[in-house]
RNA sequence: GCCGCUGUGGUGGAAUUGGCAGACACACUAGACUUAGGAUCUAGCGGGGCAACCCGUGGGGGUUCAAGUCCCUCCAGCGGCACCA
């Protein structure tokens, strides 16, 4: 709190990007669309008289800047370093009011100590159901040593961690991860593509069961939720949250095998109301009681199903010979193995409901099994479908007449006092992958007990610092049953093995996904240099208020991901009081993307996109050969990227800033055009001339223009402009300056108070140009803090009824 | 398939409370200044018509004194999810 224009009495204001991964081959002009647009706030905020908060850093670990490094055969540490520094450059080149000095980046020491800090808290902390918070989980032990029935302290030390691994929001689990051999690590469930690739590098991904580090977001999965009704975000983005999420209500049933009745298997449904119509079950291929109750003689369909390819897009299944007992009608119920039921969503097994649910209809076509209707719908439906609305229970026994919401209450009433079910919410968002095989991340602060559990090393001995590795590449392969290899596992043996009384750990070798460091970076900027804690609370305290981060800009793409971590670990950081939000981002602001056309000749190879003709509209060529044109991203590799160097070093910051701004409505995507600069050029070279003379000095009337239409329209404009300002509609805000400048052309000379308004409204948009003109009106402080230009409402009403 | 967003001149877009559609800019056309112009300035620039005027915001329908804006429906484009029981 301690910056140039720092006032206690003012209120804050805390605008934040979402800071880059420095890649090597450095910006283009798309991407500081969003550091320009958040930085005309933070100006713009600054005038009106905010303590503003606007700092930036580097998210630096992780896989972009590895893959990186393995390209260029050059050390992470070397590389990123660099890219930093050529960012950096290039970020002030672009006049962003960034406050440096608090600049981080997450590979430094001094910051990933921190990182591995808030997971010791993660790790020693569970989800307590009755508060529905995180707390300590020495809580949880000393519960458990009072309760008599747990004989806690009788357990041994690997019982009581392998109980206590079930509670930690950190844990070690076997589940079936995404390997991704092509990269040499697992990821995350949203880190690879629909088509089963990696997000990143695009490399096939396979399922397979591994022991892995695992964060409990699922406990907050109904937080995660509940809560976006008090952010103010894009609609768009908590509506994806929501469906990534994807909660449903519903029931859990139980069916007894007939064979051995002391068997159950559990199935989800969302419709316990068709309960009675049932006719058969279906489990996932891997479900863990097919091999068990598979008879014989039908081993071999079955067999063939659990090895059909997932993305079969025909649904296929086989009898397993077995059957269960219908919990309500004591009927034989048979059970399928069937190729559209997913192992990792609800119990992996279902109860089918053919007349109801449109794919256990053309399942049980299929396979000729029966189907009987239970819902009575009131309107017509189509043929070839199952009715899956609401309308009323029939053929259902003591249903039979309720509502479907009625007839979903009465049977899960009566499943619970039969004991055979209850109500249950389900939800599509897994646990979250915490850990890879790779190299450059944040080491695990944990050592692996001999016995065999993991053990949180103590906060005063953080940070585990990534040991140096000449070999830092990974052990990547086309294998998709290769044996995962910790890039660290070739670190050297004393920094692998810790031996403590008399003890030897082993380290553990696997690192942090890239989100780590990225999911609480923002409350770092606060308090950037505390070496004592994460935070400290009254800075804490000022700069979240309370609404955390005032506006928070970034790319749409981080919907599900960064977004939807941060959120999770800001929660746990709440729930344990080190910080005093609820929410980390109050609101939240997607930028467009800036595309680019990109031009192919006829055998497909990129052409430069500055050499291109257009002989005919259409019609484009490349040194007189025909090429086609493309609309997308840019990209070095597409040979249609242009550098926001060259742009500043032809026309100058002012003019790029605005003419980013002045492309369209920020939220937008929109098509860079190089040939439309000069517009906003031309405006910026009229505006000096018509405040500058050929001498250098201010042209003005020093008086006000008290009177006339000038009046009225300096008070409109300003009126507009704020306006438009407020709701980060740059583009119409900039044709409004550019309104009254034109008319502004024909004066002589230009009153004091139109001049000084006008620069002031110019001045987040096109800084330089602006403080010099302030500089020669006489003004001896700033431009960046000096008050933002208010209207008179008189001015306002007369220029309002004149038009 | 489901959900969401968008659709306005040759182009980017403005019209954020239902109130003069096309602000502002690019491109283009004509002219001025000029040895020259890819500089600057002036004028024009949705369509039709000599004109008054008429038509016009993806198509069709509706509500209203008044619709780019609200409602219904269809079409196109973009984004997300996709056997989630």
């Amino acid at each position: 709190m301690n910056e140039p224009g720092f006032d206690p009495s003012k209120p804050k204001y805390y605008v934040l990007d979402m800071f880059p991964y420095p890649s090597g081959v450095g910006l283009h002009v798309g991407h500081p669309l969003g550091y320009i647009a958040s930085d005309i706030v933070a100006r713009f905020k600054r005038m009106q008289g905010f303590n503003v908060l606007h700092p930036m850093g580097f998210d630096a670990f992780g896989l972009p800047a590895e893959q990186f490094a393995i390209e260029t055969g050059t050390h992470p540490e070397i590389t990123t370093k660099n890219n930093i520094e050529n960012m950096r450059k290039q970020l002030k080149a672009c006049a962003l009011s960034y406050d440096w000095s608090r600049e981080i980046s997450t590979i430094d020491t001094e910051y990933y100590k921190w990182t591995q800090w808030i997971f010791l808290k993660l790790f020693n902390s569970y989800f307590d159901e009755k508060t529905q918070k995180a707390q300590p989980i020495e809580n949880l032990i000393q519960q458990f040593e009072k309760d008599p029935s747990k004989s806690w302290t009788s357990l041994s030390r690997l019982e009581q961690e392998n109980i206590l691994s079930t509670y930690r929001l950190a844990y070690m689990k076997e589940v079936t991860v995404n390997w991704c051999p092509g990269l040499g690590t697992v990821l995350a469930n949203e880190e690879v593509t629909n088509e089963g690739r990696s997000e990143r590098g695009n490399f096939p991904v396979f399922k397979r069961p591994l022991k892995q580090w695992m964060l409990r977001i699922t406990a907050y999965a109904d937080r995660l939720i509940q809560d976006l009704n008090l952010v103010d975000w894009p609609d768009a983005i908590k509506q994806m949250q929501t469906h990534w999420i994807g909660k449903s209500e519903g029931g859990s049933v139980l069916f007894s095998l007939e064979k051995n009745p002391s068997q159950k298997i559990e199935v989800f449904t969302t419709r316990p109301d068709t309960l009675m119509g049932a006719t058969f079950l279906a489990l996932a291929p891997q479900h863990p009681l097919v091999a068990s109750i598979t008879t014989p003689e039908n081993k071999k369909d079955v067999e063939a199903i659990a090895h059909a390819t997932p993305d079969d897009e025909k649904k296929s299944g086989a009898f397993t010979g077995a059957y269960a007992i219908h919990p309500v009608t004591g009927k034989q119920v048979p059970i399928w193995v069937a190729s559209y039921i997913l192992m990792d969503y609800g119990t992996g097994a279902i109860m089918a409901v053919p007349a109801h649910d449109q794919r256990d209809y053309e399942f049980a076509n299929q396979y000729k099994l029966p189907i009987v209707q239970v819902v009575q719908s009131s309107e017509k439906v189509p043929a070839n479908q199952a009715f899956e609305g609401e309308g009323r229970a029939i053929n259902s026994d003591f249903l039979d007449g309720l509502k479907t919401s009625e007839a979903k209450q009465k049977m899960i009433a009566f499943l619970k006092e039969k004991k055979v079910g209850a109500s249950q919410i389900q939800y599509k968002l897994r646990d979250w992958l915490f850990s890879r095989q790779r190299y450059w991340g944040e080491p695990f602060p944990i050592l692996h007990h001999p016995d065999g559990y993991p053990v949180a090393i103590a906060e005063k001995e953080l940070p585990v610092t990534l040991p140096p590795l000449k070999d830092f590449k990974p052990t990547a392969s086309d294998d998709p049953n290769a044996q995962p290899q910790p890039s660290l596992g070739r670190a050297e043996e004393n920094w692998k093995t810790v031996k403590k009384d008399g003890v030897v750990y082993q380290r553990e070798l696997n690192t942090m996904p890239n989100w780590a460091g990225s999911c609480w970076y923002y409350l770092r900027f606060i308090d950037p240099r505390n070496k004592e804690t994460l935070i400290s609370a009254s800075e804490e305290k000022y700069w979240m208020g309370k609404n955390g981060v005032d506006l928070y800009i970034g790319g749409v793409e981080h919907a599900v991901l960064h977004l939807l971590y941060a959120r999770f670990w800001h929660k746990v950081l709440f729930d344990l009081g080190f910080v005093s939000t609820n929410e980390p981002f109050g609101k939240l602001f997607n930028q467009g993307y800036i595309q680019a056309y990109s031009y192919q000749d006829e055998r497909g190879m990129y052409v430069d996109a500055t050499k291109i003709k257009e002989v005919s509209p259409g019609k484009f060529e490349y040194e007189g050969k025909p090429v086609t044109r493309n609309l997308g991203k840019m990209g070095k590799s597409l040979k249609n990227s242009i550098s926001p160097d060259e742009v500043i070093e032809t026309y100058g910051c002012d003019t790029f800033r605005l003419y980013e701004m002045y492309l369209g409505p920020l939220e937008q995507s929109k098509t860079w055009d190089t040939e439309a600069i000069v517009g906003v050029n031309r405006f910026l070279q009229r505006a000096w001339r018509n405040l500058v003379s050929e001498n250098g000095d201010a042209l003005l009337i020093d008086q006000k223009n008290s009177e006339g239409k000038l009046k009225n329209l300096l008070h409109q404009t300003i009126f507009d402009v704020t306006k438009m300002m407020s709701d980060m509609r740059f583009n119409a805000a900039i044709a409004k300056l550019i309104e009254l400048n034109n008319e502004l052309v024909a004066l002589e000379k230009i009153p004091s108070d139109v001049a000084k308004a006008f620069v002031l409204m110019l001045a987040p948009f096109a800084p330089h140009m602006c403080e010099e003109i302030w500089k020669r009106m006489g003004h001896t402080t700033s431009v960046a803090y000096a008050p933002w230009p208010t209207y008179e409402e008189a001015a306002l009403k007369k220029a309002r009824s004149k038009s």
